[in-house]
DNA sequence: TTAAACTTTCAGAAAATATTGAAAATATAA
DNA sequence: TTATATTTTCAATATTTTCTGAAAGTTTAA
């Protein structure tokens, strides 16, 4: 099998992944390609491999940067700027944990928190079941966030990695 | 603040977050309102709270029921069919894990495992690269594998929490 | 300066996705 | 049975999201 072909099945299957979890496809697909390339692409490289308009590749490459999982990388003599995806595949994974937590968790959390300090009026099981529920959710987001912190630096500790593994 | 006003806060940012997560947000709200209800909801009693259709509220608790959240519960004398959310955090996370591993996260898995055993023809180091990059990203989704399992373990055993913890 | 190369913006078009509601199917009580 | 209650289906519609492409903006070389 050809490579490029071998790459294009791969961003296809990393375009889906992204719909389903809520990404853009063309973003998610224009990371598949720059993961999948060793050495940066300009805007046109782009626009050709994955046969995306213009606008939606300057888009989408800006958005990755701004979940910092792109960079810009100028060539010398070159006059076009070029982009190369983070490599380290937890360092990638952490930002766009991180990410997230920022765009879609905090505000959540932030309900949580005034909800939890609200005086509620209604019956008094049900309201004591809410405030259960506010609860666990905050324990729970908590915990989710230490094992996170844990999973980052899974990658830099292989004494860590084998514990995992030894206790799951 | 009236029970039913937080309530309705919540189900609306429960709504949010699934939709910025690739879950229809009738089926997060829909979620939300179960788990906000200690006793199980019949579809008109859903339909009341959520000013959502007939078909669906049908539809999204039925998938709801193939995740794993929401149950079925029938009330004696009642001809309606109630439904209950699953009220423990940790399962219900568990079970969101699973399905969207199974639904999502397997093809993927599936096709860096073919691209794996295949033949690449194409310049040697970008080859290297290709390769590299399907290696780590497997071995990336086993560890998380790992530390999943772990997070389902936390909830019943206070010893890992604690150890969760300290080497976080 | 000027011209060419390159990047950004954004209104409108297209595509993807979610939702409605009424009819059909099914289940239950009388 | 038959009537009534309840659930399910799905074509039509609405909504949300994404994408295009051309014009405007910016940068750089000469």
């Amino acid at each position: 099998m050809k490579l490029q072909e071998a790459q294009g099945q791969f961003i296809q299957a990393w375009g889906s992944l992204g719909s389903s979890w809520g990404i853009s496809k063309s973003m998610a697909q224009i990371h598949a390609l720059l993961l999948a390339s060793p050495n940066g692409l300009s805007t046109d490289d782009i626009m050709g491999r994955t046969q995306l308009s213009r606008g939606n590749v300057n888009t989408n490459v800006r958005e990755l940067i701004n979940w910092r999982l792109v960079r810009k990388k100028t060539v010398l003599g070159e006059r076009k700027e070029f982009f190369e995806a983070i490599h380290d595949i937890y360092s990638m994974a952490q930002h766009i944990m991180e990410e997230r937590k920022r765009r879609e968790i905090e505000p959540v959390l932030t309900l949580l928190k005034d909800l939890k300090k609200t005086e509620l009026e209604g019956k008094d099981d049900e309201v004591k079941h809410f405030q259960a529920l506010i609860k666990d959710l905050e324990e729970f987001v908590a915990q989710m966030e230490n094992l996170l912190n844990l999973a980052s630096r899974i990658n830099s500790n292989s004494y860590l990695k084998k514990m995992i593994k030894a206790i799951s």
